[in-house]
DNA sequence: TTGTATGCGTTATCAG
DNA sequence: CTGATAACGCATACAA
């Protein structure tokens, strides 16, 4: 009848892009109904609905989401940035964040910044035009200030930092409490009758970083020991810089009887040096690292961890982002999540069993 | 002039959606000068263009990829669904994915099946539904037919298969030779002077575990031994596994000298448990992985194993779309592209420098 | 309960 | 070289 450029291909062979309006003209209704009858809307007979259901089904009909988030100015997607996804934390808090998404009909571009603040900035651009309902985001290693973010702020969309954040910026935030952390670790060594515990640190304009070592600092407090600046050495995590900031700890006069790395891969150089030169773990130095990866139960002897509750993390940047999008008028606001961290003690720092 | 309800509000303050209309209004000129001016169409005029181009910058003016994909009917995202992105396997070749993708302008929406075929099934239709461009995928470990497919090719989506396929099914994919892989650890461990060579092997359902398994037989064939059944364990390649599968060939009448497992985590498994036994590796039994984890050079000795190529299956399979994308009516192609493995070498398996 | 009409932001077709 | 206009597929205000 209708003379539509659509005469009903009868083989639905190649490509097959049904659409509402394919469902409305087969069943002589308006798209309306259609509409109404696939979003469970309430004005619509049962009949019809099931009508329209059941036709939907058979000719395969696939909602095109593009349309929809066109049409009512928000989509279902939402994006994530990351240094890079390899390695097991931020896989880990991906992992969080992509199945709490999923459980709330949201779909995840991810991006990797390759840390690199320029990178960064074209991926928020690129979130911004695929027009995401959300950016969560940890920033690259030499992301230094915010401009680039005003922009996100000015379309309105919802941001929420994890793990990784500039320092003195208030935004809406999921960290972990490394201070605490931090503390936790060093506690640990000093319970075990170390007294001298160095530290390893990494770059200190990163607030990881900074509050590791606070929480290091804080512990000696604790304990009453003055802090020695030749006992803290930057580094910049890896392998080979942990094994060098053992051997100058070692090289010093009076060298640290215990060692707390703001970093797995760090302190696991750390061991290899020490096992190179024939130093007993934990009874000539004890161990403990951050992060809780894979290869703290690898190593030998096991190297004692703080948990950085990655999963956690991943579904509470996703719920702090859900919160925003129903508050929202909150483009402003300042929410922060902290989580605790957890020591998992292994046999690189237990003394008191091993002497 | 115009009685638009926009009457061009000077505070940009919240959300500042500026689109093409608002450009081509603030210049009095239409939007088909913007659109040519952005899309750098060659009949523009250079002066038009740049002051086009200029007030984009200035209102930062950000293109809606929604409405774009929508009109062109091919939008600028791709859909990758792995079992899970933890574990450095996956991480890794999505990380090559989204590389790949990022510098060709697309962007990577991730799925993770949770090794569970009807969340694949579900993951695949928010796909479709998000318009993506095509799809990339390693199949769910209980992923045992192609119906769920079916309707990623009526829809005319590129659909990509990577690593992980199920067997007999003539699709696109990109895959390692997994039987090159199990044949040059096998032969390396008789290359060692290794006699009796045992393997410890994952679900034959699957391509990859059913060709490391074979290319461990034809190494065995090629050195004129007769394969032994009770040399070959199944497993489902966890740690314990591993440990267990170990255990039961140590309970040998006539127990191994070497083991190949078609995954790293196994063979740690095995190691862990020959240190418990006292016996020495390689010296007592070598042993040779799947995978090139980290944790092969964590581990003491560290462990010999065959690496995937993580990074270039990846690429590959973005290539491999593209490829697809632009032959356009090649839904029934079936393209294979073997990447090539290559043998790591380590302590756990060279017997011939350490006897 | 159902239908009609309009617009979301962009691109493509056609005419000037 | 530029402009008016129609679509892409869907959702909604409004009318029936």
């Amino acid at each position: 009848m209708a003379t539509r450029r659509t005469p009903s291909k009868e083989t639905s062979a190649s490509g097959s892009p049904v659409s509402m309006a394919d469902l409305a003209r087969e069943l002589g209704v308006s798209m309306t109904t259609i509409s109404r009858a696939l979003s469970d809307h309430h004005s619509i007979g049962p009949a019809t609905k099931q009508a329209v259901l059941k036709l939907a089904k058979k000719l395969n009909y696939q909602p095109n989401h593009l349309a929809a988030a066109l049409r009512k100015g928000k989509s279902k997607l939402i994006g994530v940035i990351v240094p890079y996804i390899e390695g097991r934390f931020f896989a880990s808090v991906v992992h969080g964040i992509e199945t709490a998404a999923s459980k709330a009909g949201f779909s995840v571009i991810i991006c990797q910044s390759g840390e690199d603040v320029e990178h960064e900035r074209k991926n928020l651009e690129t979130l911004l035009s695929a027009q995401v309902a959300g950016i969560l985001i940890s920033v690259s290693l030499n992301t230094l200030d915010f401009k680039h973010f005003e922009k996100v702020r000015k379309h309105g969309v919802p941001l929420v930092f994890f793990d990784r954040l500039l320092e003195g910026d208030h935004v809406n935030a999921v960290v972990l409490n490394d201070r605490e952390g931090g503390y936790q670790a060093t506690s640990h060594l000093l319970e075990q009758g170390c007294r001298r515990v160095a530290h390893i640190c990494g770059t200190q304009h990163l607030n990881i970083y900074k509050n590791r070592r606070q929480g290091y600092l804080d512990a000696l407090q604790r304990y009453g020991i003055a802090p020695d600046d030749s006992l803290i050495r930057d580094s910049n995590m890896t392998l080979e810089s942990g094994a060098q900031c053992m051997a100058d700890l070692l090289a010093l006069p009076n060298p640290p009887d215990a060692v707390f790395a703001a970093g797995d891969t760090a302190i696991l150089g750390a061991l290899q040096l020490l096992k190179s030169r024939g130093l007993r773990v934990p009874q000539d130095v004890a161990l403990a690292g951050f992060s809780n990866e894979a290869l703290t139960q690898v190593a030998e002897p096991m190297l004692t961890s703080v948990d950085q509750r990655t999963e956690e993390m991943g579904q509470a940047a996703f719920r702090l982002f859900t919160e925003l999008l129903s508050a929202e008028g909150t483009a402003f606001s300042q929410r922060q999540v902290v989580l605790q961290p957890q020591l998992f003690v292994r046999a690189s720092s237990l003394r008191k069993d091993t002497i």
